[in-house]
DNA sequence: GCTTTCACTTGATCTCAGTCAAGGTTTCGT
DNA sequence: ACGAAACCTTGACTGAGATCAAGTGAAAGC
């Protein structure tokens, strides 16, 4: 079981020991959160928690994927977040959940009951920088997804996803540049769509179209190649030079 | 001239001192900061800052409006964040603007010299804990708005649009809640499809219909009436009871 | 092994918002 | 007062993506 595997680790083994809101803490800070800390773990498709939902944790993704939802009435969603590992879930100060949060792939996290780490975080300003500087990279990466979902056309907005996953997945496993960059999806065509504020048809649609042009190659579904990265990265809209900023 | 109104103002009497990124910060602190301030002007259509320049200060908006916005290769334009009086300007630890920032109608602002209020936030965690909040409420306001550009129509849009500038100023006015809702729109129908993701004659044709269906009302341009508000966060599509979360 | 289900693909058609074009108002400079 | 420049409105047409519908393929349950 996932879980059993997890629990009890030592912090300073953690995967996303220097990357996750525990990043800049030193040795007695990293005690303290060990104190206070639990592994919960999701299948694909379960739900973490709801929006509106009483809240009474905050905590870190250790692996896995995990998504922010948006629901109108009538049922149309927007995912507003994608979650990776070391992304944090939950706002200090704040009791119920404004999303839903989902496990997109099995998931894994390191959970922190609120309270405590509210506590934490006003004794420590390790962990309340670090939150700031993490909270303030989402909000670059949300208002970077605002120019897509406002003015990218289906194609660019399918490109603009692949090459977000690639790059992250081309930073998790740093390599040499040149090459092609291969990975699996860790989305359905129906979560993609909701999150490129599209319909699951044109997403598959525009798939298959790069496909034919030989811009991205698929193997199944989900297990696509991209042969060169800087042409995905010209369908996506972006500047140029785009790849070369981070 | 607007300058001169309020250079050398003491910062207890500042409109925006319980609401900035100053708010939590006690007669010590502020004179601290006093000592870092200057404060500049902007007229309306001028750019504070271009995307990609060097940001040698932060600063907060004292009066007036101002707007992030991002920009295409071909010249699409998103805006990205509307900043109100009261919202902080650029981002500690980085030293180039990642968005155009421009004035939207006349605007003051606040600003710091960036090191030394860099240096301040290490020593205050009053402003820090200000700033993590102020950030967190801007990361929930994007992720409100990547709902609206994924998936509203053009008529909720603008409804949208309209019922966030609505409740800002019901707001700076407190007031009885019946009645009608009167404002001057601060943005040109330009600046509110790039905000939308629209073009502007969609702006315009939207606000036409709303106009007809008697929704809205309006005198000249940009003088809007809401005889009953609550038709309008129908039109906008949201929860029906969200105007009273907050 | 067979059915069911889930994830995806493809086609035909429709519709909402974009595009192109013309004209109206207001404001500003001279 | 006049002309130019912003800013806005409206109309006719187009097209990208949504909708509706049918079908494929692979995995899961019995």
């Amino acid at each position: 079981m996932l879980k059993a595997q997890i629990d009890h680790t030592n912090c300073s083994e953690c995967p996303i020991r220097h990357r996750a809101v525990c990043a800049h803490c030193d040795a007695n800070e990293l005690e303290e959160l060990e104190g206070i800390k639990y592994y919960r773990s999701f299948e694909a498709g379960q739900t973490v928690i709801w929006s509106g939902d009483q809240m009474n944790f905050v905590g870190s993704v250790v692996s896995g994927i995990a998504s922010l939802t948006q629901t109108m009435e009538d049922g149309r969603t927007q995912m507003v977040g994608l979650l990776l590992p070391s992304d944090f879930v939950g706002r200090p100060g704040r009791d119920s959940a404004p999303y839903d949060v989902q496990a997109t792939t099995d998931l894994v996290m390191c959970c922190f009951r609120k309270k405590p780490f509210e506590q934490l975080m006003n004794d420590t300003p390790h962990i309340a920088h670090r939150l700031l500087q993490m909270t303030l990279d989402e909000l670059d990466a949300a208002r970077e997804w605002m120019l897509v979902l406002g003015r990218k056309t289906a194609r660019e907005k399918i490109a603009s996803l692949l090459s977000i996953i690639a790059r992250r997945d081309a930073s998790i496993v740093p390599k040499a540049k040149p090459g092609p960059i291969v990975f699996d999806l860790p989305l359905t065509r129906e979560a993609m769509a909701d999150y490129l504020g599209l319909t699951l048809e044109t997403v598959s649609r525009q798939i298959s179209a790069l496909k034919k042009e030989g811009i991205i190659e698929l193997e199944g579904k989900r297990h696509v190649t991209i042969p060169d990265m800087r042409r995905l990265m010209d369908e996506a809209g972006d500047d140029s030079d785009g790849g070369f900023l981070i």
